[in-house]
DNA sequence: TACTGGATTCACT
DNA sequence: GTGAATCCAGTAA
């Protein structure tokens, strides 16, 4: 397996969140296939909209894991993007593939729909926490290349995270896929 | 220093 | 479909 290299991240999240579907996620001895992302850009809905401490590496790095906390309790993990510019992409569910075992422990479930078909349970199934936040994607936890998903076996939903009157960002999915976070 | 609300998930009705 | 859980970043004062 070839992991991505820094250049790949270098374009806009927009571009980024499609071409992530069904590249391999890798962390310790767990991996999946991610089979929904989502994009944030600079739009009024995205931690990028105003850079502050927390969302800096969303400006300065592109390449990067940016892990944030929310609600209280629940870990969402993003790749920063955008060489020059500011955005990131969220990884939303994956497949699990490898180390489903821990992830079962870690979920307290063992049903594999359930595993990674969320952020934050994609997060908790991987271990992933605050720690990681600011690492270069590699090492221990890495995305490697496969082949680019076919367009046509891409959906695209409608307008998800609108707030703040924001249109973006996209969610992008892997058509047909039951490990996508369900429908809201 | 004091609020407010969130890129979610789960249990319950 | 609705609401609770739970804590921290961001904002305003």
């Amino acid at each position: 397996m070839r992991p991505l290299p820094k250049e790949w991240f270098a374009g806009s999240a927009l571009e980024l969140a499609p071409r992530l579907l069904g590249k391999i996620v890798r962390k310790g001895s767990c991996t999946g296939i991610i089979v929904e992302t989502e994009a944030y850009g600079t739009d009024p809905a995205s931690h990028a909209y105003r850079i502050t401490p927390r969302s800096r590496p969303m400006r300065d790095t592109y390449g990067h894991w940016y892990v944030y906390f929310t609600y209280g309790m629940h870990w969402c993990a993003n790749v920063t993007a955008d060489k020059g510019g500011a955005g990131a992409v969220l990884i939303r569910a994956v497949e699990p593939v490898e180390g489903i075992a821990r992830m079962k422990r870690r979920r307290e479930t063992d049903a594999l729909k359930e595993l990674c078909s969320g952020p934050a349970k994609f997060c908790e199934a991987f271990g992933i926490t605050g720690k990681e936040n600011r690492r270069p994607v590699g090492g221990g936890f890495a995305l490697y290349d496969a082949p680019d998903i076919p367009k046509k076996d891409i959906g695209v939903s409608g307008r998800i995270g609108v707030r703040r009157g924001a249109e973006l960002p996209w969610r992008f999915y892997i058509k047909g896929s039951p490990f996508v976070s369900p429908v809201r």
